[in-house]
DNA sequence: GTTGCCATGTAAACTGTTACATGATTTC
DNA sequence: GAAATCATGTAACAGTTTACATGGCAAC
């Protein structure tokens, strides 16, 4: 019997979940995915992606396999790896992860297709986008009271900053819209 | 006479440097600064700062002051560090920065404003749309040839880099005008 | 006079970076 | 047969997180 069975991940560990849940993949073709695809935010160095999947594997989340053909070594995620990436898919969105952890919430949803009911992939969108307005509204109010103390720069910066939440909010009902029709 | 006088410096400490550049703070209000404005982005906690700070004083991009009417003591810029910060304010702006690194670029560009002259700092946002062009241009060629064979979820998230991108674009452009207008 | 904020730190555990190292297989 | 790519790792180092720890000062 363990006393804490809550399993403390990386960004990077439910990176690779996501990308094996439908197939089994060899280390070295993780890194390339992660060096060579949109995904490329995330580390792809050795020294990294190695001990990582060493981790993974004692959490017992992910498995050595070896394909009958090729005799190379894959790896697999595990029944339990699939319970704890679902948790992470299904965790509710806070106020923190819309105005520090923009990243985290896209790669939730780009992996969240094929284990999680549309209703709840809609629910992630909405509870984002109302997320979204009020920080926006609070980003504009301070704008409003702030900004003649501002030095030029510091307004254009703020400005990117309201701009780009803007932007993540339309995406998220232009998702919505996407989601429904479909 | 030293074998390596070059100072490697996280994003951290750059976004210390640019807090100080105009005025000493204790390590406190610097901790306070990264909690509570919208530079929230970077590790406030103590653990991290304090040796920041440390390492700065090491390197002598910082010192150690004392005001005489609080005797509290306050960090504060030293020529070198003022050196270090315009030499990062001042550097090409890299095909990768604007592929993972645009928040270094916006805290570049937020507190270059004192320390640069106006044509170094228009032509900084020139080279980020210059870039930015460009890499728009490589998404959207990348998902005109693969989006068929993205899952819906794949793409909306494709869409997102491609949307969020296009807006950093266009603030590039008004920020153009308005430094121009100046 | 106690609650809360100002203020500064340390220690352990963990993660990630960089560089090194090795060997198999594929391609030209 | 050489070069490039596939493939898997290790070691040293540096930075961050989390938790712990302490004490002064101000406000109510």
């Amino acid at each position: 019997m363990k006393k804490d069975n809550t399993i403390k991940l990386t960004l990077l560990d439910f990176a690779i979940l996501c990308l094996i849940q439908n197939q089994p993949l060899t280390g070295y073709r993780i890194r390339k995915m992660f060096e060579e695809t949109a995904l490329g935010s995330y580390s792809s160095s050795p020294g990294t992606i190695y001990p990582a999947l060493k981790r993974l594997e004692k959490f017992e989340l992910i498995e050595k396999i070896t394909q009958e053909n090729t005799s190379k070594m894959h790896f697999k995620i595990t029944l339990k790896g699939i319970f704890n990436l679902k948790k992470w898919f299904l965790k509710p969105i806070e106020k923190e992860d819309v105005e520090k952890k923009v990243p985290e919430l896209l790669l939730r949803f780009g992996f969240m297709e094929t284990l999680i009911e549309k209703k709840d992939r809609v629910h992630f969108l909405h509870s984002f986008k109302d997320l979204l307005v009020n920080y926006i509204a609070n980003l504009e109010r301070y704008y409003q009271k702030e900004s003649n103390n501002m030095p030029l720069h510091g307004k254009l910066a703020f400005q990117y900053g309201i701009d780009s939440n803007i932007t993540t909010l339309e995406w998220c009902e232009r998702s919505i819209e996407q989601l429904k029709s479909n």
